[in-house]
DNA sequence: GATCATAGTCGTCTGCCTGACGATAATCAG
DNA sequence: CTGATTATCGTCAGGCAGACGACTATGATC
């Protein structure tokens, strides 16, 4: 086929984020409210264009950090303070999709530890951390839906960070850079939304090699008996992987 | 941010179509040689530009049929004769992918059937099944390079189809609708590029509920005594899954 | 300080699944 | 008829996961 620069029509290009965080024992999604048309005052996936000399994943990482003052963690260098894992999630091109013009979005999908507060961005927008159940509606349950097709690519996010959790040890991107086997027990439960054995549980991920490797400290902040403190090992794919409870 | 129409800078969006059968023991992928700069002579993955009124997944399947024939599997009417599996595989926009302008490729993932002989589409240039270890290079020997980054989008295709047979019931869109265990096994062991021990295949694959419906049909066309025939079951989940061998 | 609630950690047992591999069955080529 | 080839069934041992008992170490409460 040639490329005849008229033969094709021009699309708008953008990166959308489903960024998720475990928050008091729930799912969370970062959200932000629109403040213009079309779906003024709905809330929306944060994303922007994708500038003229810019990589889509770097395009990505730029509006993370504008969102939310987060790194995009690189396996080279691990973690600093505020280190998140980002990866592409999948792409969006409805004709339809927005009213205005034909706008392809590459979804990405970045998983942060618990922080402090969202950050308002250099945008003046509010934006929240909303449990995703809210924002997609649950049993059945009506929520003011999502602008554009952003509840859909939350659903894929979410997806995807339930199916990638049980064979890689991403659940630890949940996690501050220290943390106890309960608190990776309790990303799991909240992500996958169910209960799960805490001594089958501590079996697996101690005898995992290379999952995590013990600081030598301990902490109390949980309550009860003092848990040793893991930092994330270098393995990154679980084999044989964490089973999903069915149920 | 704004949408002001001048405010973004305009791309070309394509899609490209990793097309995977297995031909005579070998994982095979779907490959057009170029007939103009950048790039001329040089092998690449099938492509084309997204329309002004088109969704992705429909640019991909008319791409997909100029070039091969083939019809995209819905999965609510089952199989027709020439019936592939299509999904979204990753999208690719380093700004200087293409030397000309600013291309973002948005590749799709297909997997067919052994097909009689691919088919010139449209255009009039060259098209061939090649080993996938031909176009990639295997083992540090060197293969014709491809042309733009097609090599890397081929790379995520195989390794997309390596890991999905595992959990999935795809490895039968490698196969007519009517097909043996031992024809199923074969496709595992090209895609995977191992041997499996027919006894214990033959037990996982029969003993997963789903997976196979036997038709009541057998055939000898592999030598050997007759075998029964299946076709693809329901499921389209294995758990738990085939197991990849080590090594 | 004794008691209790809470969370963490170590063990045991049983059932299921897999890998290794022996044995038998049904065809075709000589 | 013999051997080669492929399909299919069976057996056995090891590994892993689910269910769950037991013990440990802390803070809170009486």
């Amino acid at each position: 086929m040639p490329y005849d620069p008229s033969a094709f029509p021009p699309f708008a290009v953008t990166v959308d984020l489903v960024v998720l965080t475990v928050r008091r024992h729930a799912l969370c999604a970062l959200a932000v409210r629109r403040g213009e048309p079309p779906f003024q005052g709905r809330w929306a996936l944060p994303g922007g264009f994708v500038r003229g000399d810019e990589d889509l994943a770097t395009a990505a990482a730029r509006e993370l950090a504008e969102e939310t003052g987060l790194h995009v963690n690189d396996p080279a260098c691990p973690a600093p303070a505020n280190a998140a894992h980002l990866e592409q999630l999948a792409t969006y091109g409805d004709p339809r999709r927005d009213p205005r013009m034909r706008v392809v979005s590459v979804a990405h999908l970045a998983l942060a530890p618990d922080l402090p507060a969202p950050r308002a961005g250099g945008d003046a927008h509010s934006v929240r951390w909303a449990p995703v159940e809210d924002l997609l509606g649950q049993d059945g349950v009506e929520a003011a839906p999502l602008a554009f097709d952003h509840a859909r690519i939350l659903a894929d996010g979410v997806e995807r960070a339930r199916s990638k959790i049980e064979y890689s040890s991403l659940a630890t991107a949940f996690c501050p850079q220290e943390f106890t086997v309960g608190e990776l027990r309790r990303v799991y439960e909240a992500v996958w939304g169910v209960a799960l054995d805490p001594r089958n549980f501590h079996r697996k991920v101690t005898g995992t090699p290379g999952f995590l490797v013990p600081t030598g400290g301990t902490t109390t902040r949980q309550g009860g008996r003092p848990a040793q403190l893991f930092r994330a090992g270098g393995a990154t794919l679980l084999n044989p992987p964490m089973l999903r409870p069915e149920a």
